[in-house]
DNA sequence: AAATTCTCCTGAAGGC
DNA sequence: TGCCTTCAGGAGAATT
């Protein structure tokens, strides 16, 4: 399940081999996923020069000579650089085709996307709203803690809301809220200054954690080089129920809040 | 306005 | 062995 982490590495896997290419066009087996995939795609594609691959939040922007393409893993989606003629496999639904080669998307579940758009990619519906980038500088604690003013949620629900911060998905929120020592029921507004400090430091902690390992995968992540990306990350306390607290031993509990998993250590986390 | 629930989809895992 | 049920989850949409 591609998280901010998983679609960084992706990123940094795909985006020497897409910069300054001429893309030839495209080829949609499936045009069904979160959204329709953009009609007429080779149309669109053929002829524009690759500017950019970028990333915000989770959402991977291919910046093109006229236009950006917006692409979203959704949760079991992956991205490889492979040979044009390369036999598709199941679920293989697009390609972006470049001198030769193509950009294959793989994606079971299809809550992927992918959106071609002329103007600015930020511009476009999708992103706009957006909270600031977990690793940029407007993420600080007087932000967090100002934007958590007055919202009753429990915190692991606010810092899961794109509106607030991007890219904290359910395994980074879980592992955040416990090296940062915050029960994840508690509501956002009830939380210091200090803990938020505390808190921001352990998402960006988490996360760049995991961009270094090259990201971390339980299922079905495959990296663009076609290997299992099962990056062995030290996961603390999420799917840890009933066993011991690596910190104090106490059973790490599960319980659902916003229809997510939530696992956390009942001792430490207050 | 904010909070909660629903929705898309398929593969894995568990039960019998 | 195999069929059935349940669950997982990003994030926008719908609902309360």
């Amino acid at each position: 399940m591609p998280e901010l982490p998983e679609v960084e590495t992706t990123r940094r896997g795909i985006a020497p081999h897409l910069e300054g290419r001429t893309l030839l066009g495209a080829v949609v087996r499936q045009p069904q996923l979160r959204y329709p995939v953009t009609p007429h795609l080779d149309r669109r594609l053929k002829g524009q020069r690759v500017r950019e691959v970028a990333r915000r939040g989770k959402y991977l922007l291919v910046r093109l000579s006229k236009g950006s393409l917006i692409i979203h893993l959704g949760m079991s989606g992956s991205l490889r650089v492979l040979d044009a003629d390369a036999p598709p496999r199941t679920h293989d639904h697009l390609d972006i085709l470049f001198d030769g080669r193509c950009l294959r998307l793989h994606d079971p579940r299809r809550f992927g996307l992918v959106i071609w758009t002329e103007g600015p990619a930020e511009d476009h519906p999708l992103l706009r709203g957006l909270g600031p980038e977990p690793l940029g500088d407007e993420f600080t604690a007087a932000y967090l803690h100002q934007a958590a003013s007055r919202r009753r949620v429990a915190v692991k629900n606010f810092i899961m809301d794109s509106h607030v911060v991007v890219g904290v998905g359910n395994i980074y929120a879980n592992e955040s809220l416990f090296a940062a020592g915050i029960h994840p029921l508690r509501r956002a507004d009830r939380i210091s200054l200090a803990r938020y400090s505390k808190l921001r430091d352990t998402i960006r902690d988490v996360l760049s954690g995991a961009i270094r390992k090259g990201g971390t995968t339980l299922r079905d992540f495959v990296n663009e080089n076609g290997n299992p990306g099962y990056f062995s990350l030290s996961l603390k306390v999420y799917g840890r129920t009933g066993q011991p607290c690596p910190v104090c031993g106490s059973p790490v509990r599960q319980c659902i809040t916003g229809q997510r998993s939530t696992f956390y250590c009942p001792r430490c986390q207050r």
